[in-house]
DNA sequence: GTATTATTAGAGTATATACTCTAGGGAGTC
DNA sequence: GACTCCCTAGAGTATATACTCTAATAATAC
């Protein structure tokens, strides 16, 4: 295990395994169904002590969301002092992803989640119109490397509303129409197909120097096919 | 009214009368905020009753999404002995978010139902690729037609999941980014101007014939500015 | 050592939720 | 009238859930 793994440790603050745990067991069975009780019975430690180190579970999953707020500002700073590159573009696709895999159990109860918790809607907001943004930003510097055509800004605009919505969408896909039992579990690496995805949307605005090249890095990450993976674990009817 | 009012009637069966109630509340507050109690206080019927009708909340979800399928199945169905207009373009579009619209608390608890009711995750399933069939066979005759560009079946597989991700993921869109308040409520008419992005995933694909009439068909649903909604409804700090 | 503060255990609670059970009313049939 | 069948009321229940309270223990400061 590397020293990015979710066990938590003997010598970590409760404050901190409580984050971890809750994050984990989010991830795993989904917001809706992970109690306060059951976080703490998991870290077996009582429930006394987890509502010492925070108020309620809406400061809990607040706490995390500005973790991946963090994460994920950090991903998408976007250096000005230089062109961008293709390597650059895979970087934050990849790590984009990677923020979405981490804190997964975010974007499936985000409603319920906002609903209660203005804070947190008015945070995601903005992070939303940053990541837009980024994305945005991407699509010109990509322009001004000759990678894709250029573009005027309203164009721009509805593009990347279109590419946020394609990534954000993508793990819900996954899950709901590409898995045929619940218990599927969906891997880092499927939900990186979502690239492919992405990818897609890039096409038809590639430069003719770009253009192969691109298409091989797309290529990467097609899907494989969803039946091959069925028939693989013995199916039941 | 309309006699499609969702306004319960006092001709109408219990059992209709709490699908019809079951839905509009669930639109509106969200299926994990409705409880069955709820929903029988809402009709001023007893607990009793309700579930001598039904079995448990997972089959009332269930009926209503049947609903919902063959709604959109019966727009959806393509035929197949004239080639494809605009206009059949937009009487899709236009169904597809008539459709999201009318059923709009499924797809913000998507994930959760479907862990719930293995019929209801088998069912949606195929429903999803009943319907990136037809987005596909649409593309199909839109090339025919002399609309699109002809493309090959593998890039119009991905780019009919990418209309499919844009169109379910428009409606959580709008409501947790666009929307500052969690009242806020959503008219059908923003949820139309998904319809934008959905063109804007068509453009670098039409035929110069068709161009500037598709463009000016999606010129109709380009969304109004965010912050201009928000000035007209004295905002609250 | 003693005082203070930070942490923890664990029993307990108010409320909610999905659902059950029993009793009975009303309408039609014979 | 009696029987049956469909429907309904409404009290009730087992379980869960978020959260509280008190008292005790560990850590730290002086």
């Amino acid at each position: 295990m590397s020293c990015k793994t979710t066990i938590t440790d003997e010598l970590m603050k409760t404050r901190d395994k409580i984050l971890l745990s809750s994050l984990e067991l989010f991830n795993d069975l989904g917001e809706r169904n992970v109690t306060t009780n059951h976080i703490a019975a998991y870290l077996a430690i009582s429930p006394g002590n987890l509502y010492y180190h925070f108020r309620n579970k809406s400061d809990i999953i607040y706490e995390i969301f500005q973790e991946y707020e963090k994460l994920v500002d950090f991903y998408l700073d976007i250096p000005e002092d230089r062109p961008m590159t293709l390597d650059d573009m895979t970087f934050y696709l990849e790590s984009v992803f990677d923020g979405l895999w981490s804190y997964r159990f975010f974007h499936r109860d985000l409603e319920y989640l906002l609903d209660r918790d203005p804070r947190l809607r008015s945070d995601y907001r903005e992070f939303t119109n940053r990541c837009l943004s980024a994305i945005s930003r991407i699509f010109e510097k990509l322009a001004d490397s000759g990678i894709i055509e250029p573009q005027p800004e309203s164009l721009r605009g509805a593009m990347s509303l279109n590419v946020w919505l394609v990534i954000t969408n993508w793990m819900a896909y996954l899950k709901t129409a590409h898995a045929a039992k619940a218990s599927a579990s969906l891997s880092l690496h499927e939900l990186k197909q979502g690239i492919y995805q992405v990818l897609t949307l890039e096409i038809p605005y590639l430069t003719p120097a770009y253009r192969e090249q691109v298409m091989s890095l797309r290529e990467q990450y097609r899907p494989t096919m969803p039946n091959q993976e069925e028939k693989r674990e013995a199916p039941v009817s």
